[in-house]
DNA sequence: CGCCAGATTGAGGACGCTCAATTCTGGTGG
DNA sequence: CCACCAGAATTGAGCGTCCTCAATCTGGCG
């Protein structure tokens, strides 16, 4: 349903949350080159190892970046959402460590790493945005480390539905009843656990009256709760235009006038 | 015992490393401004939630990034060395989403974000340098979630240990026989383990013959066991000058002649 | 010599895993 | 319209890795 062209607004809308960019720059965003090239559901779309020329925005589904061990356990260390430029970095380091790969039906738009460098070159502006938003994937990244490893299942998989809540509500969704379209099995990839378990903690979760989980359908019934049950602060999204600048943090289990 | 002047060096030689930079690069580099501050084991030189106007470059000793629960689990989510700039991220995304935390006697050159704009703004070359500096950052955040999510104490153990020898033989120190200052608690921290598990998994490394792990010092009896037990393959580090161009990584469990 | 942080060891418990069977769901073709 | 199928979700039983809670030991230092 959505065009590349949906894609580019809402990573420009990103980009543009924290920095102020002009009519240029904007332009220069809106008008990245690339492909569109539609992933079924558990195919890569960028390989391990392989040196790749471009940086892969989301425009529709979920993409998911894997790590993986010799005895073939995966790890999810990022999921993508539509409006992600989910291998920024490849821009500047080509050799892929992990792969990307479709999690549901994917379309990715392939936009070619000389176009982000000349973007770039071109705005310090835009520079700094895009470095940014690399920073802005890496402090998720550290987020998730401290959640799996320091969180039970049930606090674990409260966090990552907050995540992803707010996250989706950041390109148009209701934070409370949006799609999610992922299989427990990558559940438990995202959350270092199994699927049995996750099938265990989402029935928890769902007698507590917390939220429903239904196929592809997350509705939340109780937001304070669950960012309680997860121990969610939203902060590391960095998706607030402007942080209060008290040194406060405050917003530990968000409440839900957040935003 | 080392300089500020010795820390900028070993993080151009780092940024050097895939970017060819020219002498004016390397001077802006060498000649960033900063003040030098030396903080005491456990104490925090980066609060969490606090706007900071500089990065921290470590001159000396062993710092790490905290994240933590609710209930005061704390999480390592990088360990930094001498050369490398802890909080390069700050310059874009000043306000801390983690506390960065010493863990040695570390000696610290605080650089204004300021000077960092300015070198990377005149160098299309040193921005990238920059960019890459935090991706690769990333790089092994992403396998620490990985490693510490799908892999059992052993690995986990053995795995750090392989990659902390690797970036200290690339500051100069030997890969088999190095000081590592850093307890049993704070490597705890770092595998999401407790110190108690942490102290009978070294054991049993030792008993194995694998490594030892006296006060401050490591000394690897058996670099191929050791990667191979911890299913290690270092590409993520981006250590190496350049990547044979083949596609193949078979890199797995890092034979000894790697470097 | 006393103190303290860190390392070490023991015993018991729990959270999440493994293996396996069963049910549910949506999509396909007859 | 129904039979069929594959993939996913669900549930049960038993188990193991790692945790918890101590207690003890060690080494450095005032």
């Amino acid at each position: 349903m959505n065009s590349p062209a949906h894609g580019l607004e809402l990573w420009l809308r990103r980009l543009a949350l924290r920095t102020s960019l002009d009519a240029a720059d904007r332009r220069m965003v809106l008008d990245l080159p690339g492909r569109v090239e539609r992933v079924r559901p558990n195919h890569d779309f960028v390989r391990l190892g392989e040196r790749n020329g471009e940086c892969c925005l989301i425009v529709e589904g979920i993409a998911g970046r894997f790590g993986q061990t010799r005895e073939g356990l995966r790890q999810l260390t990022a999921l993508h959402i539509p409006g992600d430029m989910a291998d920024l970095h490849s821009a500047v380091l080509p050799q892929a460590a992990s792969a990307l790969s479709a999690i549901s039906e994917v379309v990715v738009y392939r936009v070619p790493h000389a176009a982000m460098h000349g973007a770039v070159q071109r705005s310090d502006r835009l520079a700094r945005a895009v470095w940014r938003d690399c920073t802005v994937d890496a402090a998720i990244l550290g987020e998730w480390l401290t959640n799996n490893g320091r969180r039970n299942a049930r606090a674990r998989l409260a966090h990552l539905i907050c995540e992803m809540a707010l996250r989706f509500e950041a390109i148009g969704a209701d934070r409370c009843a949006f799609t999610f379209d992922i299989s427990q099995v990558h559940l438990a990839d995202a959350l270092s656990l199994t699927s049995v378990h996750v099938n265990r903690t989402l029935r928890e979760l769902r007698e507590q009256g917390l939220l429903m989980l239904q196929g592809r359908d997350v509705r939340i019934h109780d937001w304070d709760a669950l960012a309680q049950a997860g121990d969610f602060d939203p902060h590391y999204l960095h998706l607030q235009r402007e942080h209060p600048d008290t040194g406060e943090r405050g917003m530990r289990a968000a409440s839900s006038d957040f935003g």
